[in-house]
RNA sequence: GCCCCCGUAGCUCAGUGGAUAGAGCGCCGGCCUCCGGAGCCGGGUGCAUAGGUUCGAUUCCUAUCGGGGGUACCA
């Protein structure tokens, strides 16, 4: 439909110049009286072409060629809107364009042989995920569907330290717990690690190896045997909301390959670092950063940065043409001085894509949970996985614009999770199959002859949406907001039960009822392709 | 102090430079002789405040107030 606009408005520009003035956005209106579509060229429009808004509108109107069969007919309403009415005909020639074309409908390959990279998650394997890092899962994992739905080649990544300060306390930790198992009288220090999983590590070495580990260093089997047991659980809370990785990339591997220190001979080389008081500094000033980052510190130890820099300078050389970094909004500060240090070095910082999503609060009987990994009071990613199930999970984490703080009302997911919109989507899903099952025994088949006969003001806007679709999905990948995903996909489902509740498809007649079963058809299509983006289930029977 | 995000209905949150601002939950009332009632329909004094840009601002800009996060030679 828009596109067809766009086609006639092209055609137009060569006999009216103005029209090539500014860019003319075509967009549903609010009640269907203004039409399909509309557009408020000749508003913006008025002060190039010298005239008022009615009169432009009245002239472009009278300057467009189109085609009968596809618009009825065009008005200019309010203060000099343009409003288009489509022919039934027109309209429902997404049917079979939809079922056509199956899983593939909504793709586009406007991005194909360009390749992504999502980097998410990323947590280091100090202890168990929270929901805090679910957020970040299905953020990372939904945009990174979306974006393979565009056509680009996508890579998800998971970048992890296992080589930190933090892990050295976690050996510890371990350590600590596994003597007070043996009995020994031995105080555990106030930030080491609270959480129970560290007892459970300490008796599975206790278990199976006795007093043996009397005397290791906690660097040694505790911390490994730490690491190990902690990733595959986080390995496994992620695989159940189906989120796996195709690379798990080790900061140490950095150190190891000399990356770290070919890093800072380019610094140094080109002139970008000093060093000062024993530091490494970065001359970031110059480029606009509030001030200079230390980069190594006065212990000879790297900064954060440093590796940052290097792990973003090493996504660059894999030749990737897009790099998304999913982050939670208390990194919010760290990525600045990153894209500045790569702009300094003469990369493309613009190949890079940072979401910051904003903090999940948790509330439970009402109240806010503070969380933290180190205190133990944190609430398990997998512990709601368990309760409510992926698709919940899912559907709840997307659902939300990733820049707007969300809340997460435990007691409210545990005890009602059928309030979740999720079965609403999925109760349309499993609806049609019923119905298309239903009609398979009443031999009412499908039809693509009688689609002009969709003419009920629900189907019309049924069909409306379907159109939209591919559009909407595109606009979601290059803006970033799979949120929205959920949006399109709620209207949607709506429509269809409005539709269901005020249109008989059995019994409505042997034309119209065939019509109609494609219709449906097509919709169930679009909600599975829907579904699927947003990696959940679509049920035929609930 | 400075930086980022947010402030929309009782609660959780969508949404848009336009023509009457929405959904879910909760509350009240309707709708199945008939394809799935996990549904549909009706019921609301709501865009934090003040300026500015604009033909038009809830949307963009500025300031103020309120909430969250950051502001290390922690990550």
């Amino acid at each position: 439909m828009k596109t067809y606009l766009q086609q006639i408005f092209q055609d137009a520009a060569g006999r009216l110049e103005y029209l090539k003035e500014a860019e003319i956005i075509f967009a549903p209106p609010q009640t269907k009286e203004h039409g399909d579509l509309a557009t408020n060229a000749a508003l913006i429009l008025s002060k190039k072409a010298g005239k008022k808004p009615r009169d432009v509108a009245a002239e472009i109107i009278s300057n467009l060629n189109y085609d009968q069969t596809k618009i009825s007919r065009i008005e200019i309403a309010g203060p000099g809107f343009i409003n288009f009415f489509f022919t039934t005909g027109y309209l429902a020639e997404v049917v079979p364009d939809i079922l056509e074309r199956e899983e593939n409908f909504g793709r586009s390959d406007k991005y194909a042989g360009k390749k992504a990279l999502v980097e998410f998650v990323s947590a280091n394997p100090t202890g168990p995920l929270t929901v805090g890092h679910g957020r970040n899962a299905v953020i990372g994992d939904t945009t990174a569907a979306l974006l393979s739905s565009v056509g680009y080649t996508v890579e998800r990544e998971y970048y992890f330290n296992n080589a930190g300060r933090q892990m050295r306390v976690l050996g510890d930790s371990v350590r600590h717990r596994y003597l007070q198992l043996l009995g020994e009288k031995i105080e555990y220090p106030e930030g080491y690690y609270q959480g129970g999983y560290i007892t459970d590590i300490a008796r599975g070495l206790m278990d199976k190896h006795g007093e043996a580990l009397r005397n290791e260093e906690p660097e040694g089997i505790f911390k490994s045997t730490a690491e190990s047991a902690i990733f595959s659980e986080i390995k496994r809370s992620l695989e159940k909301l189906n989120i796996g990785f195709d690379s798990y990339f080790n900061e140490n591997s950095l150190y190891e390959d000399g990356s770290i220190k070919q890093l800072l001979d380019s610094f140094k080389e080109s002139g970008l670092s000093y060093e000062k008081d024993g530091a490494v500094w970065l001359k970031l000033e110059q480029m606009g950063s509030p001030k200079d980052p230390v980069i190594v510190k006065s212990t000879g130890e790297p900064t954060y940065r440093l590796p940052d820099i290097a792990y973003h300078r090493n996504k660059f050389n894999r030749g990737y043409d897009l790099i998304v970094d999913i982050f939670g909004s208390d990194h919010q500060d760290q990525y600045p001085d990153v894209l500045a240090g790569l702009r300094a070095l003469g990369y493309d910082d613009s190949k890079v894509r940072v979401l910051i999503y904003q903090f999940v609060t948790i509330l439970e009987d009402g109240k806010e949970i503070k969380m933290s990994t180190r205190l133990a009071n944190f609430v398990e990613l997998e512990e709601i996985t368990d309760a409510v199930g992926k698709d919940v999970v899912r559907y709840f984490f997307i659902r939300r614009n990733t820049n707007s703080h969300m809340s997460f009302d435990l007691t409210l997911a545990k005890r009602q999770s059928d309030e979740n919109p999720v079965f609403y989507i999925k109760y349309a899903h499993a609806r049609i199959c019923s119905i298309l099952r239903y009609a398979a025994e009443q031999n009412i088949g499908l039809s693509l002859e009688n689609l002009h006969l969709l003419e009920h003001p629900a189907e019309k806007e049924l069909l409306k949406k379907l159109w939209a679709y591919e559009e909407e999905m595109l606009q979601c990948a290059e803006n970033f907001e799979p949120h929205k995903i959920t949006v399109y996909i709620e209207e949607l489902a709506a429509l269809f039960h409005r539709f269901f509740t005020e249109c008989r498809i059995i019994g409505s007649g042997a034309e119209l009822a065939s019509a109609r079963i494609a219709l449906i058809t097509a919709v169930r299509q679009v909600i599975y392709n829907t579904l699927t983006l947003l990696g959940l289930e679509a049920p035929e029977r609930m």
